[in-house]
DNA sequence: ACCTGAACACCGTTCAAGT
DNA sequence: ACCTGAACACCGTTCAAGT
C-alpha cells in the first residue's frame, strides 16, 4: 500500500523512466536543495522535459515521492519512542533526529512549512503525518509533567523546522545548540 | 559619514538614476522578497538593467543599501537596552523587535547568515553590526546573573534569525511562541 | 499510452556601442 | 562619466506532433 499520490505506470518504458527520475532526482535534491533544476533532473534521467512532467506534475510531487519514505520512518521513530519512560530525553533525541536527519536537502524547512499549510499540495499529507507524530510525543511528556503544558504541537514543528533551518543555513553544531536552548524552555519547572 | 559600500555618483542623472533605484528596490524587496527580480526593479525605476549593475554591482550591494540604516537602528536599539536594569526582559523585548521588525522583506534570514560566513559580502559588516549588538546585550545579561552562562553571541543570533525566519514562513505569532519558549531556555535558575 | 522538443515568458550577468 | 540594450546561458511550464 505505497499509496503516494502518483501513480506508477503499466508500460515498461514509462515505468523506467519513472523510476529513473526518481532516483536521480533524490540525487540532484541532495546537490542543489529542493529548488534544484527540474531541467537538470530531466537530463541526467536522460528524458525531455516533459516527460518529466508527465509523471510529476509539479515539484512538490517529485519531492513527495522522493521523500515519502524517510518522513513516515521518521513519524514511525517517533512513535516508537512513546513507550519511553523518559519522554522529554526521548523528544528531545527525536528533535535531534528530525533536525539532522532525512535527505540532506537543503530549502526543505520553507517547503514544509508551506506544504503544511496548504491542502492541495502533495507534501501535504506527509508533513501532517511529521507534526502529528511530533504533537503525540509532546503530548505524552506533558501528561507526566516533564514539559511545559502551554506548548502546543504547532509550536514545537515550527521550533523543529527551524532548528533544521539553522541546520542548513549555519551547521549542525549551532542547531543542535539551538535545541538545547529550546529543551530547557520546553521543561516544566520540577 | 554614511559609508556604505556603493558611491554616490557626482553627475546629477546618475545621482537621481542612484536614488531612484533605492526608492524602487526597497518596495519591491518589501514586495517580493530579497530574491526579487533584479530586472524587475530596474523596470521600475525606469533605467537599463546594464544602468542597475553599474551602481550596484550585485543583489548583496543593493541590499546592503537599502537595509543599511535600519540595521544599524537595530543595532543602537539595542545599546540603548544596555541601561536596563532587568537586562533579561531588555533582551526579550529586542528579540521581538528583531524577529517582526525591519524592512519586511522574505528569504532576509538566510542572507544574513550566508552574509555573516561572507567576508567578502557588502552586507557582513551590518550583519556584525546586528550580532555584536546582541551579543553585548546577552552579555550584561549574563553578567547580573539573569541568562545561563553557557549561551554564546553565535547561538543568540541564530535563534533570532530562526525565529525572523519563522515569522516569514508561518506567522508572527508563532515566532513570538517561539521566542518564549526560547526566552525560558535563556533564563538561568534563581 | 507515452515521449519529444519547440515555444513562451521569464531570469542574472556582461559588455560593446553609444551620448 | 554614464546609459543602453543586445547577447549569452539559463529557468519553469505547456502542448502539438509524433510513435
Amino acid at each position: 500500500m505505497t499509496s503516494s499520490g502518483v501513480t506508477v505506470p503499466g508500460r515498461a518504458d514509462a515505468r523506467r523512466n519513472h523510476h529513473n527520475l526518481l532516483v536521480v532526482a533524490r540525487e540532484v535534491f541532495a546537490e542543489q536543495g529542493a529548488q534544484a533544476s527540474l531541467r537538470d533532473v530531466a537530463r541526467r534521467a536522460g528524458v525531455a522535459i516533459g516527460t518529466l512532467y508527465r509523471h510529476f506534475p509539479n515539484r512538490d510531487a517529485l519531492l513527495e515521492a522522493v521523500l515519502r519514505e524517510g518522513f513516515l520512518a521518521l513519524g514511525e521513530a517517533a512513535d516508537a519512542l512513546l513507550a519511553s519512560d523518559t519522554p522529554r530525553e526521548a523528544l528531545l533525541d527525536w528533535m535531534t533526529t528530525f533536525s539532522s536527519a532525512p535527505g540532506e536537502c537543503r530549502g526543505l524547512p520553507e517547503t514544509m512549512l508551506a506544504a503544511l499549510g496548504d491542502e492541495t499540495s502533495a507534501l501535504h499529507a506527509p508533513c501532517r503525518v511529521l507534526r502529528d507524530a511530533a504533537a503525540r510525543l509532546l503530548a505524552r511528556a506533558q501528561e507526566l509533567g516533564e514539559v511545559h503544558a502551554d506548548v502546543t504541537g504547532d509550536d514545537l514543528f515550527a521550533a523543529l523546522v527551524a532548528m533544521r533551518w539553522v541546520a542548513e543555513n549555519a551547521d549542525a553544531e549551532r542547531a543542535e545548540r539551538l535545541r538545547e536552548l529550546v529543551g530547557r524552555g520546553l521543561g516544566a519547572p520540577q
